[in-house]
DNA sequence: CTGTTAGCGCGTTCAG
DNA sequence: CTGAACGCGCTAACAG
C-alpha cells in the first residue's frame, strides 16, 4: 500500500480522523467513538498499518522487553527456566532479550546496561552474581538498579527478590534418603564454592553427615563446574584413590552421569556397589543406565514465578527483597541400592 | 548526578559545546578534535550520561537486535547453535531477542511480527517453517520480509539464504558405514516428515539401502518428534514386532538414546545384538552406555555462520538466497558391532 | 571542525 | 468525544 513505510499519520489520512484519534483507538479503544474506532480500524487495515513500537517504547518509556542472563545457556537446566519465563512473558506481551554469560562476568555487566540504555525495563538473573557494578560495602538492593529478580541462585549480602528451592533441605534429605538405605560413606560432589546455593547444599550434607556420626568429611567433598566432564573428572580422582564410598551424591545430574559413566566402566557397578543421587532432574537422567534417583526442582515454575516477580515490580506492586521457595522433590529411579 | 536522567544536552551544557557535537564525539570520535572530544568524555564521565539507545534506534531505523527463532529451546542441539549465534553478534554490538516456538506456528508468526514493529532489524530461524505470512504460490523471497536466514533447516519452495549440511550425504554416510560392518536390517527413525531435512535424511537412507539391494524399506522406517521419549516409543513398537533389524538409525541422538534403553531394558544388547547410530553429537551421546557412535554436526560454526549471514544482509553486502553447507562427520563410538 | 535546525512516530496535554 | 500542537533524545543535513 503505502510506498514505504505506513505511520499513524497516514492511517489519520484515510481515515479521515486526526492522527490523536488513531492513536486513542488503537490504545484505548473505549475512549473513542464505536463508529470512529470502526472507521480507523478499516483505514489500519486498508494502509497495512503496524505500530511502530520503537517510536512507542520511546516515548512511553517502557519497553516491555525483559533481559534473561543465563550463565551457560547449554545447560538444559536453564532451557526449562527460560521456557518458563518466555511463557508467562509472552501471555503478558512481554519479550525477553537473552544474554549468554559464558562464564565471563564481563559479560554480564554488558547486559545488565541495556536498562540503563532503555533498552529493556527490567532483568532476570540466573546467574549467581549481581549484573551491576557496586562497593562491597553494599548490603541492600541499589535504588538506582533496575527491577532486579534472581532466579535459582541469590545473593548472600543484598536482599534481592528471588526464587529457588531450599537448597540446604533438599541436600539435607538426599543424605538421609541414602543413609536410610544404610549407606554412611556417602561423598558428595558440589558445584563452585562460590555459589550460594551451593554453600547452602553443602550445608545440608554436612548436616545430613552430622546426622550420621560423621563430622570429619573433607575426604568426601569433592568440586566440579556442573558440567558432564567435570564429573567425570571428579570420578577419577575418586576411583584412583584406595577406598570407594559406597554413595555419591552430586549437586546436579550432569555431574552425575559423568561420574557415573567413569565408575561402570572401571568395573564397579551401579547401584550394587556404588549407589548415586542426583539434582535437578533433567530429562536424560530418566534415560540413564541405572535411570538415575535425583531432586527434582520445578523449573518451569521457577522461570514462571520470576517472571512474575518481574511484572509485579514493572507494573509497580514492588515486592522487592521477598525470596519465594518453591517445593523441591526426590524421585526415586534405580540408582541407589540398599545396604 | 543529574536529578533524573541526563541526556546528550545535560552533558552538552556542561562540556560547552552543541548537542551534536556529543552525539559526533561519541558516534564518530574521529570527526571531531581531540580536544573538543576530551571535554566531551569529561562531561559525560561527570555527569555519568549513558546514551539512550532507544532514542537512538528511533532515530537511525537500526535497532542492533536480532530475532532468533528456536523449536524448542530445551532441545540442546538448539542450544549450541544459539551461543554461536550469540557470540558472534554480541562481538558485533549486535543482541539477540528469543523466540521459542513450543511447537505452535503463531508463535512464529508473532515474533516474525517484530521486525515490521521495528524491534528488531533481521530474523534467523532454526525452524522449519518461514515466520511471516505469504500465499502459497510464493517462489521466492518477498522483498517485504525482514533479513531472513535460516540454519539448519531450509524451506523447499523459497530460496532463503541458510546454513546448514549435507543431510542427504551425511545420511547415505551413516548407512554407509553400518553397511561396512556387515548390515543389511537397518531401520530408520526419522524426525516429522514435513521437515526437508529430515525427507533429505530419509532421501539418504534410501539411497544407502538401494546401494545394498534393498528398494522396499517402508516397514523399517519409522517416525519420532526429535524427543527421548519418542525414540523410546519407536523402540517399544519395534520390540513389540516379530523381527528386530540388527541396526538403527536414528535422525537425532535423542531418539537414539531413547530407544537405546528400551531395547537393553526389553533384555537385548547394544551393540552385540543391535547396533546403534544418531545424529548430532550433543553431549550426552559420549557419556551412555554404550556411548553413542553419531554424525556430528558443527552447531556452533552454524550458529556463527548463520549470524555472518545476518550481518552480511544488514550492512548491505546482501546475500540473498546462497545457501552454505558445513562439513559433517562420523564420530565412531562404542554402539556399532561388526556382524 | 562545529553549531543550528529539523524531524523520526508516537502519546499526551489542553482546548474546543 | 475529537483535534492541534508539543516534545521525548537523538542524528542527519546543511551552514558557517
Amino acid at each position: 500500500m503505502g510506498a514505504s513505510v505506513v505511520s499513524i499519520k497516514d492511517v489519520a489520512t484515510v481515515a479521515g480522523v486526526s492522527t490523536a484519534t488513531v492513536s486513542r483507538a488503537l490504545a484505548n479503544p473505549d475512549k473513542v467513538q464505536s463508529k470512529t474506532r470502526d472507521k480507523v480500524l478499516e483505514a489500519v487495515h486498508k494502509t497495512g498499518y503496524v505500530t511502530n513500537s520503537l517510536a512507542r517504547s520511546f516515548r512511553t518509556k517502557r519497553t516491555r522487553t525483559v533481559v534473561v542472563l543465563v550463565p551457560d545457556i547449554t545447560n538444559s537446566f536453564f532451557a526449562n527456566i527460560i521456557q518458563g519465563i518466555e511463557q508467562v512473558a509472552r501471555s503478558n506481551n512481554y519479550r525477553i532479550l537473552l544474554g549468554d554469560m559464558q562464564n565471563d562476568p564481563e559479560n554480564a555487566l554488558a547486559y545488565g546496561e541495556l536498562c540503563a540504555q532503555r533498552q529493556a525495563d527490567g532483568l532476570i538473573s540466573l546467574c549467581r552474581t549481581i549484573p551491576f557494578e557496586y562497593s562491597k560495602s553494599r548490603k541492600t538492593v541499589d535504588p538506582k538498579w533496575p527491577p532486579l529478580v534472581m532466579a535459582c541462585e541469590y545473593d548472600d549480602i543484598i536482599a534481592v527478590p528471588g526464587v529457588g528451592i531450599d537448597n540446604e533441605a533438599a541436600a539435607l534429605d538426599g543424605v538421609r534418603y541414602l543413609a536410610k538405605q544404610g549407606h554412611r560413606r556417602i561423598a558428595f560432589i558440589n558445584g563452585p564454592e562460590d555459589s550460594p546455593l551451593c554453600r547452602d547444599r553443602l550445608k545440608g550434607y554436612k548436616k545430613g553427615m552430622a546426622e550420621l556420626g560423621q563430622r570429619a568429611v573433607a575426604d568426601l567433598v569433592f568440586h566440579g563446574d556442573f558440567t558432564l566432564d567435570s564429573g567425570a573428572q571428579v570420578a577419577r580422582q575418586m576411583c584412583s584413590a584406595k577406598k570407594l564410598p559406597t554413595a555419591l551424591f552430586a549437586a546436579n545430574d550432569a555431574m552425575a552421569i559423568g561420574a557415573l559413566q567413569v565408575i561402570k566402566r572401571s568395573g564397579v557397578s551401579v547401584p550394587k556397589d556404588i549407589s548415586i543421587v542426583g539434582f535437578d532432574d533433567v530429562k536424560f537422567s530418566a534415560y540413564c543406565d541405572p535411570p538415575l534417583t535425583t531432586i527434582r526442582q520445578p523449573r518451569r515454575e521457577i522461570g514462571a514465578l520470576s517472571m512474575q516477580m518481574m511484572l509485579d515490580q514493572l507494573e509497580g506492586e514492588a515486592a522487592r527483597g521477598k525470596r519465594i521457595q518453591l517445593p523441591y522433590e526426590l524421585i526415586v529411579r534405580d540408582s541407589v541400592a540398599t545396604i
